[in-house]
RNA sequence: CGGGGCAUAGCGCAGUCUGGUAGCGCGUCUGCUUUGGGAGCAGAAGGCCGGAGGUUCGAAUCCUCCUGCCCCGACCA
């Protein structure tokens, strides 16, 4: 993609709205743009981002055996009262009313519409274990939002929804997301520490917080210094294992981790004072059990081996990508701008031509930018006419993994410069040793 | 939902107390000179001063109401 022609609205100074550093540098790096409070536009750098974090998760998800589907935005308030939900929700939900003045809602969560669909064809255990989720919009009406994306009103939620026929398939279903979701924070170089949580409006009795730890995080969280580093599990797990499933999330949940609210004092206290991590965090993802809740009201039955209709037991489970690309900045930002981990930055190359106009840069320019993009590289090829300073200030900012410098100076010498935005380490190669860097950092 | 604050050019702000032709910096546009860490000079464009009423010869400025947004707290993917 050519800078000049794209839409990158950058801001050279601070809109005084914006209190922490992944507001800051998201309005700034012209990724989104608010049109209501908690409500944003996404602008191209800004849907990038999160197109490749719902890319992870979705692989993370399909892996595990989940099944993606596509449930609307707009449901019926009908639906709701069967859960009873309708009314106990509270103001947190968006009313509407359609033209024919029914009673209508912006979602907020799914289960009851999830639980609709699964009553309506499927009628047997044999079809069990089910897990089906989506990515979709959802409106909360917040009292207050704030933080940019990481409390707005309208968010992006991945939610799955499991169904199985009894506890223990319901609880390995669990486990399957649970470690499906360590697996997904990883794999955005994230540490996300699972935490015992409350389960809130959802219901249930079972139910993890992932948290990762962040010094603008909104809730104060305690846990023990193993955490912060347990090796994740290889993609070659068997989701299909209990016994495997099950001792993972046991390898995951024996030290101690909790939030403020479901904070055990004397046992933290009880830890050696080495092993104490008190921090704190932000919550990118949310599972729970809660058996019966919806499927009895809701007539979610199967008829099971011995022909009797039983109701189904469920679990759902929750990420917030637009939450997570503001997670994302809060852990990897300089004073100069975001460092996107390799996996969800915008564009892998940020490729800048320090003096467009001038033949042999040009010609060097499209000759790098063509090697990239044919070796698979997503590139950002800054062929604006800027000063220099301006272009290197752009390319912090915006944090791009991998910054191609060419200007005559480099290429009187044949050379130009690679900067790798994270460790600042700047290497002056010639075109060719560029593009066999990268490409086989990229394969590491 | 309680408390506090703000609203003037794309962004950041001054002007409001004490009413009298709408300002500054950055950005944008034109030209020239520049070109390896946000250039210099010259010129230009861009505003129903959040909205509606009111007071006044005259309102960005004073009064009333409304709306939007932000911050602190209580609540939450």
């Amino acid at each position: 993609m050519r800078l000049s022609r794209y839409f990158l609205p950058i801001l050279r100074e601070t809109p005084k709205e914006a209190e922490i550093v992944s507001h800051r540098l998201m309005l700034r790096a012209g990724m989104i743009r608010q049109e209501s409070a908690g409500i944003y536009a996404w602008l191209p750098l800004g849907l990038r981002v999160l197109n490749k974090i719902n890319a992870i998760v979705r692989e993370e998800q399909n892996r595990a055996g989940a099944v993606e589907l596509l449930m609307p935005v707009i449901q019926s308030a009908d639906l709701w009262r069967e859960s009873g939900r309708y009314d106990d929700y509270g103001k947190e939900m968006l009313r509407i009313s359609d033209r024919h003045e029914r009673d209508m809602l912006f979602g907020p969560t799914n289960e009851e519409m999830i639980t609709e669909i699964f009553r309506g064809s499927v009628r047997s255990y044999k079809d069990l274990p089910l897990n089906l989720y989506h990515i979709q919009w959802k409106f909360r009406d917040e009292v207050r939002p704030r933080f940019g994306v990481m409390r707005s009103r309208e968010f992006l939620m991945k939610d799955a929804y499991s169904f199985d026929l009894d506890a223990e398939g319901a609880r390995h279903s669990y486990n399957k997301m649970f470690v499906a979701y360590l697996r997904t924070f990883a794999r955005m170089g994230l540490t996300a520490i699972p935490m015992v949580a409350d389960t809130g409006p959802i219901g249930g009795n079972l139910s993890h917080e992932f948290i990762i730890l962040a010094s603008t995080g909104e809730s104060e969280v305690f846990c023990h210094q193993n955490f912060l580093s347990l090796p994740t599990a290889p993609a070659s797990i068997d989701f299909d294992d209990r016994a495997v499933m099950q001792a993972e999330v046991d390898r995951w949940t024996h030290d101690y981790a909790a939030t403020s609210d479901m904070h055990d004092a004397p046992r933290f206290d009880a830890l050696p004072e080495e092993a104490k991590v008190s921090a704190r965090g932000i919550e990118v993802g949310h599972i729970f059990y809660f058996g019966t809740k919806y499927s009895e009201p809701m007539g979610a039955v199967v008829n099971g081996p011995d022909g009797k209709a039983v109701p189904v037991q469920m679990g759902s489970y929750g990420i917030g990508p637009s939450r997570l690309v503001a997670a994302l900045i809060e852990a990897n930002h300089d004073d100069n701008g975001i460092i996107w981990p390799e996996s969800v930055a915008p564009f892998d190359i940020g490729l800048a031509n320090l003096k467009p106009g001038d033949g042999p840069t040009d010609a060097a320019c499209q000759s790098l930018y063509a090697q990239f993009t044919d070796a698979g590289f997503d590139v950002l090829y800054d062929d604006r006419d800027e000063r220099p300073g301006a272009k290197f200030a752009t390319m912090d900012l915006i944090g791009l993994p991998h910054q191609v410098i060419v200007g005559p100076k480099g290429l009187a010498e044949g050379k130009v410069e690679v900067k790798n935005r994270r460790s600042g380490v700047r290497e002056m190669l010639s075109l060719e040793e560029v593009v066999n860097k990268l490409v086989a950092g990229r394969k590491r």
